[in-house]
RNA sequence: GGAGGGGUUCCCGAGCGGUCAAAGGGAUCAGACUGUAAAUCUGACGGCUCUGCCUUCGAAGGUUCGAAUCCUUACCCCUCCA
């Protein structure tokens, strides 16, 4: 087992706090001295699974310590999510019904399981031991805490401020989490910043249960392909783990250069000190930035895709865009022949490559669309029946269309 | 309770009776350049088989030959005073 310091050194890399370092490297040190592996616990909040890599930050932390040898538990917070979360959200959040939890539940693991290692990944419920408690458990578990400290966070206080409404039980939200964190004996908490308060509540409830305060490791947001907003579904700045192998690493070679340390730091599994050493040869300009950011790229659809169809996803990119030919694979359509003239600005948004028709035409008279790799001016085109065509829209859109 | 300011096309924001599908910026899309990076330049940016027509300027009514612009009614936001 490499020593503490070392962990140390290799768990810090991308996290936005460690609350407090000290306990944690004692933590370490102790773990290192006696041979148990820490219990490292994540709640996820079932909600909405719609996975990107953004979410993906913290999975990979968790896999970076099963990689050192700790026993990594998966909390899903199938109780809590009948709760509702109150963090970071102005309004309340409304409440999920037993089915929906679990169908998403199911979701989460199908995706988990390509980072964490399954032998290794213990999966627990909170309902295991929320569920058991009894009305007197309830209240004593209350009694930890009270209404001026749950007062202090700062989006309870905004809304108490400005005369929102707060539900009790997102009071007790946060309480929840903390048993977890009880029940499971954690040395570590892992989340996201905006999980501080939450994280932090656990500790000092475990102090009240005479057990020894977990540390809290809080992993930053990450921002988008736009490098500015943190990355999210609804800002169609994302990178989404369902999305095939093509168009994950398209997405990541169009990443800002800016980004790419952070994106290093948070997502890829090699081990620090390599990727200081590629950072250091791309400023001493033995690397190129593309060359960098591809075998990124690679990494990660290989991740959720295999290394196979990475390397086919590089190949495809350079044909298409290095040598700006035509994909290999691209949707089909089949259309109406009717009597061989097309207007193509139609066709267009049939096959939603305009929103319009008249953005079929503008697109059109900028030179955007080829049919057959010769560039189009005509609206109307005779075409042949039956005749497998090439169409091209931009830069990146490519279908193969045939009349009939 | 009192005094003001405001709701404009994805976002910010100008327009304050005709020349307004509505300035400018952002975002976006397309073209050039390139490493589908950044920066830069150019163009487009409501819909419609389109020299025209239709729908849009928070809502509903009204005035007018003509309204995003004027009037009326409620509605919603913001700032200041109490």
């Amino acid at each position: 087992m490499i020593s503490a310091q070392e962990q140390l050194k290799e768990l810090k890399r991308g996290t936005h706090e460690i609350l407090p370092e000290k306990d944690f490297l004692a933590k370490l040190e102790k773990s290192v001295k006696t041979g148990n592996p820490l219990v490292v616990k994540a709640g996820f909040d079932p909600t909405a699974p719609d996975i990107h890599l953004g979410h993906t930050v913290l999975i990979q932390k968790m896999a970076q310590f099963q990689k050192l040898g700790h026993t990594v538990v998966f909390l899903i917070g199938d109780f809590t999510g009948l709760v509702g979360d109150p963090s970071g959200k102005s309004k309340t959040r409304p409440q999920l019904t037993r089915d929906e939890v679990l169908k998403n539940t199911e979701t989460y693991k199908t995706q988990v399981y390509k980072i964490l290692d399954p032998q290794k990944t213990v999966i627990r419920f909170n309902s295991e031991w929320l569920e058991k408690m009894t009305a007197y458990d309830f209240v004593r578990l209350a009694s930890h805490a009270n209404v001026a400290r749950m007062l202090e966070r700062e989006d309870f206080n905004r809304r108490y401020k400005e005369g929102q409404s707060i539900s009790l039980h997102e009071f007790i939200y946060p309480l929840l989490q903390a048993y977890d964190s009880v029940a499971l004996k954690a040395d570590v908490e892992l989340g996201g910043t905006d999980q501080k308060f939450n994280l932090l509540m656990g500790r000092q409830l475990m102090q009240d249960y005479q057990l020894e305060p977990q540390v809290c490791i809080t992993m930053p947001l990450l921002e988008g392909l736009d490098g500015v907003q943190k990355m999210s579904k609804s800002l169609n700045n994302y990178v989404g783990v369902d999305e095939s192998p093509d168009q994950i690493y398209g997405k990541l070679l169009s990443l800002p250069d800016s980004m790419m340390r952070k994106y290093f730091d948070l997502l890829s599994s090699l081990e620090t000190q390599d990727i200081e050493n590629v950072f250091a040869e791309l400023k001493a300009g033995k690397r190129h930035p593309k060359a960098v950011k591809s075998s990124f790229a690679k990494e990660i659809v290989e991740r959720f895709h295999s290394s196979s169809l990475a390397d086919q996803a590089e190949a495809n990119f350079e044909k298409v865009f290095a040598k700006k030919e035509v994909p290999d694979e691209m949707p089909e359509f089949s259309q109406s022949f009717g009597d061989g003239m097309i207007w193509i600005p139609k066709l267009l948004q049939d096959i939603q490559f305009a929103a319009s028709t008249s953005e079929g035409k503008r697109l059109l008279s900028q030179g955007a669309v080829r049919l057959d790799e010769a560039v189009l001016k005509e609206e109307k085109v005779q075409v042949e029946k039956d005749k497998l065509y090439v169409l091209q829209c931009g830069k990146r859109k490519f279908a193969r269309i045939k009349f009939s």
